[in-house]
DNA sequence: CCTACCGATCGGTAGG
DNA sequence: CCTACCGATCGGTAGG
């Protein structure tokens, strides 16, 4: 093992005692909560007024906490956005796979033609779900954000949007190949993401269309159908 | 006359020593060279780092002036954000008028059934054309900055931006009864500029399809034809 | 998680 | 458009 780390393995195991500041061993129990209050504000302060934008003290202050606090819970400011960005990430696959599941049982003993617009329904219902119910503001971060990452980080997001988008491909191919998809299923993915993701700019939930109603126009656009 | 200026109206005409700071009295002729250049510097750098990501300083840098400088042309560092997305605007809308202006001669005799198709294939092709063009920051630096100006300067923009939809609306609605288009026109609008949009997230020019590809995918899309 | 603090940087200005 | 500068704010840290 590569790993030789300090000397602390030695030590025994029974509550070793933190000197200076208290390390937190697990993310998301006991006084995680601060942690999830953090993020929270932080998503919402970084959609507002982005993340140059906004500072910790700001972060800070939304969570009722003083301004050095939030270096307790995150290393850095840009690791505060990339854990906003990481978690919404996680959420967002984990709703989508709930939200597959539903679409899957109920049409399972009806005609093959229809799964795929059925699917393509679920998934566009589920991802306008996620960029526009309200308090959701992790990935209009993650969208719109994205350069004030690092590289690496990007890299590592870039996996989780994969993930993501892996159960939008086979049933575009379907679509495409039943005739009601007439793009390129490249292409017709990237500019489909862009049609739904925009709304975040534009969408009011207090007035104009709901959700189920834009997910039919979506539809209809992009398949002729609905 | 109402321009009363300073007493260097009584002063012999050669070479007006400014006191103080100079007046411009023009803002894009003479010197507005430099003005120029500083827009194109901050719309390259509001764009890669975000405007609370990017110093005057930086703009300053980057177009070989002293930090101080760019406030002898702009108000503020706000003021220089607008200008860019002000003069993104009106550039967009001329480039816009120009392209629909081609479509519509050369297919003037043909038959009247095809011409919304070309139409919306020349808004399409121009509007990638706007945001992906190289050196086209502008467009890309309003589309995603829009937070960090006032309201009463977004009010403005959004009136350039109905100038700019203008066009679509009649081209849209043709299709629409054509049966080319089968969602609502309003809620497509929004949809459509959204996939375009989006495109600025994603597109290399390095690499993968050309602009005029990019084009006929789309509109196979959102109309089923090309 | 708070107190108290640091060095760096920022937007902006006076005056020429 | 430069020089020289100001007050404010920023991300982050030591120490408890």
């Amino acid at each position: 093992m590569p790993m030789d780390m300090t000397a602390e393995h030695t030590l025994p195991a029974l509550q070793k005692r933190p000197r200076g500041r208290p390390r937190k061993s697990d993310e998301d129990r006991g006084d995680g909560n601060r942690r999830g209050e953090l993020l929270r504000s932080a998503a919402r302060l970084f959609r507002r007024k982005g993340f140059g934008g906004t500072s910790t003290r700001d972060i800070a202050a939304a969570t009722g906490m003083r301004s050095g606090s939030p270096f307790y819970h995150f290393e850095s400011k840009q690791a505060l956005l990339y854990a906003v960005m990481d978690e919404g990430m996680r959420s967002a696959i984990s709703k989508q796979a709930a939200a597959m599941q539903q679409a899957a049982c109920p049409g399972a003993g009806s005609s093959r033609g229809l799964a795929p617009v059925a699917q393509l329904r679920a998934l566009i219902r589920n991802h306008f779900d996620i960029l526009l119910g309200h308090g959701n503001d992790f990935i209009p971060v993650m969208l719109y954000e994205a350069r004030s990452i690092t590289r690496s980080q990007r890299a590592a997001l870039a996996h989780l949007q994969g993930e993501y988008e892996a159960p939008w491909i086979p049933v575009l191919e379907s679509l495409r190949e039943g005739g009601l998809l007439k793009a390129d299923v490249k292409i017709a993915r990237l500019l489909i993401f862009g049609a739904l993701n925009w709304s975040v700019q534009w969408f009011d939930r207090r007035k104009g269309a709901s959700l189920d109603e834009l997910t039919e126009q979506a539809m209809q656009l992009f398949t002729g159908t609905s």
